[in-house]
DNA sequence: TCTATAATTAACCTATTAGCTAAAAGGTTA
DNA sequence: TAACCTTTTAGCTAATAGGTTAATTATAGA
């Protein structure tokens, strides 16, 4: 339902990402988000149907309105499952343990153990 | 140097962010990068050229080759930085302290204190 | 210097994205 | 129903992204 791909191609967009800041506090209606936009409404509801399509918001419509808000799980579930698999860990706790037990020398690399399934980048992908 | 734009963009492709991993825990050649994928040399060229740009990753020649490694600083703090700005934080602490004083109103907004300053957003992007 | 290999750049093609305006759909109120 | 409002859809255009092959640059080695 929430694919990486869709969340990572949402997040291109800098009007995209700060829809999704205004939308953090509280939800909004459409026309309350698009105003703060100097672009068309139009514009605006093609980039909340991808942002939709991606998970990433809500959609409930309101009698003439349509009320946006943020779906709280997806964006940080996938920034948490991208992260985990692509950043380096600080090495300093590790450093801490070695240097305590007297051992300098560390011939193990870093992430020797680390899982080889992928949760988040798919096998063929281009 | 490295700017949110540049960044979100280059993690919206796939492949880009497949070779973000590939370098998580080495660096690698071009080659040995191009040869994990179907698509030509060139088109990875040109990836390699984009998370260069966005400051993802360092680019060192040798002989020959050219090696390729992680900026390890990049991507964990932009990341974050847009983390901290988008994402709802979890209510559970700030709950536990208020049920403790037997206080269930809560009438205060979650975050009505949060900085109005943005750091990863610019003013009148599109 | 000549040849082979690694990687990038150039030129090109196609599909997609992002914007616009105008029209339609959905809903409220008189 | 008519008039009006909010939002989305349709149809269009311009620009960009992502891929290809061919040519070029950079280096190594006989």
């Amino acid at each position: 339902m929430s694919s990486p791909e869709k969340v990572f191609e949402a997040l291109s967009s800098t009007a995209r990402r700060r829809i999704l800041a205004y939308l953090r506090d509280r939800p909004l209606h459409a026309g309350a988000i698009a105003e703060r936009f100097e672009m068309s409404k139009p514009a605006i509801s093609k980039h909340l149907a991808i942002l939709e399509g991606a998970g990433l918001i809500w959609r409930k419509r309101e009698g003439q309105f349509v009320l946006y808000g943020m779906e709280e799980e997806t964006l940080a579930g996938h920034l948490w499952a991208f992260m985990q698999e692509v950043c380096p860990p600080s090495r300093t706790l590790r450093r801490e343990v070695q240097d305590e037990l007297g051992n300098e020398d560390s011939s193990t690399p870093d992430h020797a153990e680390r899982s080889k399934v992928s949760t988040t980048l798919p096998k063929g992908a281009s």
